[in-house]
DNA sequence: GTCTATAGCTGGATAGAC
DNA sequence: GTCTATCCAGCTATAGAC
């Protein structure tokens, strides 16, 4: 499957999507500032300078990257709180509220092989940086369906002050994201017994974690 | 004070004190590729031949870096542990070995001023990386307290199996070290309201929230 | 649109004087 | 131990032929 070639199939996607492709797999594993534009170009069988001709630049390539990867995201994750929303009536559960985040962000759209876990890695790294760029496009992405989710988190939980909710989704963006990164760190501590790569285990587990540290006695 | 000296006092430092410290800062601040050696001789008003001579290479300044600060927090997490284990008789509560293994970790050592929130950052970009450099290093580092940390979470929560342990050690690692990476993030969607960076607050909330994930009823 | 070629820097590392 | 000077591989970006 594409999901195992080191190097894309240069027969079947344009030049663009070849980019695209290498660049996320690239940024993921070694960073922004750990690739280079030839590392990419090379790796995706094309022109060094069709990139430049393509994105600008490399800033260019990778915030259009990681904007094409977002949005679906963050629409998928409306979508079911919609739903949710209107099976239940306007409030939904914790759990259905939780799952309704997490789960697009670790599944990804599976049109693009391979470049599920890719993408989550690469914005786990963009999420724990400091950085203005970073800070930009994450919030460009995801400002508006996280308030959203905030608020749904409000009204699922009567007793509890707004800014514990926020603290315990700030708590929850940090679980999502080091499951995301998929570091081998479990895999060591717990002799491979843990696979944060495996979706449906992952949210199995870390679903009903974070309802019950949502539902947790306010201070 | 000099946590806030944007260049260091090369006055009472010594060269490879004055090293470390402005590594810690930008390594924290763009990553280890982001920053190149030339950036930190200068800003640490050293010799760029002093580095390679005192650490060797740039994974050597890194890595030597990364050992000094991690010991110290390994170190005060056992021992925490040992002093509850003995208060306890054995059996410490669920708070008090949450608390152990993550008040170390935000505070680090209270000697190295304007080091630690940097240090907190370094460390969890070096967490999210799947590179093996960074798996290493973090490994020699906090393999043994982590592991001693799971056997006492083992004990103190008797019904759950040790998979399901291993799966919430891993969420706990994630709230930790994105609290450390303090990206701006909650801020922005909290309005101001929550701040990863004070210490005694992220406490306050993340102890009782992670523990009632550790406590939630087993699969 | 696609390519070659290259400009203009900056990267890490090191040789060798002192 | 500390410095200057330098190597050369890599970087991003672009000019300009086709």
């Amino acid at each position: 499957m594409a999901a195992r070639e080191a190097v894309v199939d240069a027969g079947k996607l344009s030049v663009r999507e070849r980019i695209l492709e290498v660049a996320e797999r690239l940024f993921a594993e070694h960073g922004r500032s750990g690739v280079g534009l030839r590392a990419i170009s090379s790796e995706a069988k094309v022109n060094l300078a069709s990139i430049a001709y393509h994105f600008g630049s490399k800033e260019g390539l990778l915030e259009e990257l990681f904007s094409l990867r977002a949005a679906p995201i963050a629409d998928a994750r409306i979508r079911l709180l919609d739903d949710a929303e209107a099976t239940y009536g306007g409030a939904a559960p914790l759990e259905v509220i939780i799952e309704a985040f997490i789960r697009p962000a670790l599944i990804i759209g599976p049109q693009s092989p391979a470049g599920g876990e890719a993408f989550g890695r690469l914005r786990a790294r963009l999420a724990t940086e400091p950085e203005k760029f970073s800070r930009r496009i994450l919030s460009k992405a995801f400002d508006k369906s996280s308030r959203r989710f905030i608020e749904a988190l409000v009204k699922a939980l009567p007793g509890l002050p707004r800014v514990q909710v926020e603290w315990r989704f700030h708590f929850m963006l940090g679980t999502m994201y080091y499951t995301m990164a998929n570091s081998g760190r479990i895999q060591v501590l717990s002799d491979q017994r843990c696979d944060p790569g495996n979706v449906e285990f992952a949210l199995k587990h870390m679903v009903p974690f974070l309802a019950a540290g949502f539902r947790s006695t306010p201070l």
